[in-house]
DNA sequence: CGAGTCATTGAAATTACTCAACCCTAGTGG
DNA sequence: CCACTAGGGTTGAGTAATTTCAATGACTCG
């Protein structure tokens, strides 16, 4: 599983590097660099902000198990979710060259994480070109992934919307390696995906019962089954280029 | 003029310069190198797509006159779009690791480019780290600004949303040194505001309306005029942090 | 002057929200 | 083992924001 020495236990370098295996290509010096980075590990508890507004972080996150989120909440109360992050991803590479947090980085689920400090990451990143370039397109796609909410929220009504939202989870959850059949995870709440999607949980209720009548969909317990991808993806006109994944060459 | 050579005609690089002067700090062999780049120059027609979807664009754009927007459009015709790029703007420098474009990139007025092939910028990036850490930097701006897009589309009203626009337009304005007073271009229709806001045109003119009776705000002729910046902040919730401008040591 | 683009207005239709209640399930403590 | 609680899910009825459609006005440019 990609580990630079066969014998040595998986590091949180060596999780990062199998991210960022689906985004694009490194060499072999390259993985033993990152998987040899120095690391610690902390737990949080869900709805607990890892990272809130103001904050200066000094470590990057990678997601070892579990789920993040990424929110901002504005004055009557109204929150905004921004982002999801399944294990693996590495939701705040963007603290490298932005010093203060303008939104909150919250545990969807009880998580665990490993953090590898700013200082650490940089002199492998300033030694590796290749590395930087990797961690750099990372944040350009999570850039292309706001781009692509602003339309599903802007652009498509509630179903389209959700229908969209469940193929890049599921899209996103086939690349990590984490869907089995047409199945994953996806340990959100109806609240939550309205805070994403820019509803009510009401109606997020409501377009949820639309989706399971047509036989497309099922989302309960925390997990999304998506029983006609096509005619899912054709329902929210959902093309998985914004995704910028690596195209498979095994 | 942050020129490296007073006598030297302004370069593209330089104006990169400039837009890299509102958002970070940079040396005087920095700015040598970056000034003295090679980029060629073009025009371009109001409404023409400078990129369009799928492209594999070459070069790096900088907007040295008029104004880009960034857009995409959905099946039944409804258009998002996604940002508004003024003169020493550089909209497109995530094409360096993002090969295919996922949306377009179109001319809101008759403008003057400049572009820098992604060879020549990738050299001067590689042998000067401070300048790549700007560029990432200006990305992850950029990035930051779709996040509060997301925020004022899904949870703001149309008239503080409306608000908010005009709150970022004549901030970023003044950072690059283009507002005059309370005034600044903003060469916008009603109906590309909508498509910005994800309103229609017509709810876009009645809220106008509104904005234009209380006294704080008037819009005409391409030029925007905030007569009450702190009242107008206030109810858009605008808060400057999130464009994350160098803070002026001058 | 005529054409085209943009702004403005009115009335009807619709989507999504609000509020309030009720249900269901899992976990807890007596 | 059952009652209680809390969190989430579901439902209904009334309301408000925004859209739709269609027409009219204003301005600019050739």
């Amino acid at each position: 599983m990609l580990r630079a020495d066969g014998d040595r236990p998986e590091t949180v370098g060596d999780v990062l590097l199998r991210h960022f295996s689906t985004i694009g290509t490194f060499s072999d010096d390259d993985a033993a660099a990152l998987g040899a980075i120095r690391a610690r590990e902390i737990s949080v508890e869900r709805h607990h902000n890892v990272l809130s507004i103001g904050d200066k972080p000094t470590a990057v996150i990678v997601v070892l198990k579990g789920w993040l989120y990424r929110h901002s909440t504005n004055r009557n109360g109204n929150r905004q979710v921004q982002g999801f992050y399944m294990t693996e991803d590495a939701p705040c590479l963007e603290t490298l060259h932005i010093a203060h947090m303008d939104h909150n980085l919250a545990a969807l689920t009880p998580a665990r994480l490993g953090l590898i400090d700013h200082g650490d990451l940089k002199r492998v990143l300033d030694e590796r070109p290749n590395l930087l370039h990797l961690a750099w397109r990372d944040t350009l796609i999570m850039s292309s992934v706001y781009r692509e909410w602003l339309n599903r929220n802007g652009r498509m009504d509630a179903a389209s919307g959700l229908a969209h939202l469940f193929c890049e989870v599921m899209t996103r959850a086939r690349a990590g390696g984490f869907a089995s059949g047409d199945c994953c995870d996806f340990p959100a709440t109806q609240e939550v995906l309205g805070e994403a999607l820019a509803l009510t949980s009401v109606h997020v209720n409501r377009t949820l019962q639309l989706l399971r009548q047509t036989g497309l969909v099922e989302f309960s317990g925390g997990r999304l089954t998506i029983h006609d991808f096509n005619r899912l993806a054709d329902l929210a006109e959902f093309d998985p280029q914004y995704l910028h994944l690596r195209e498979k060459d095994a």
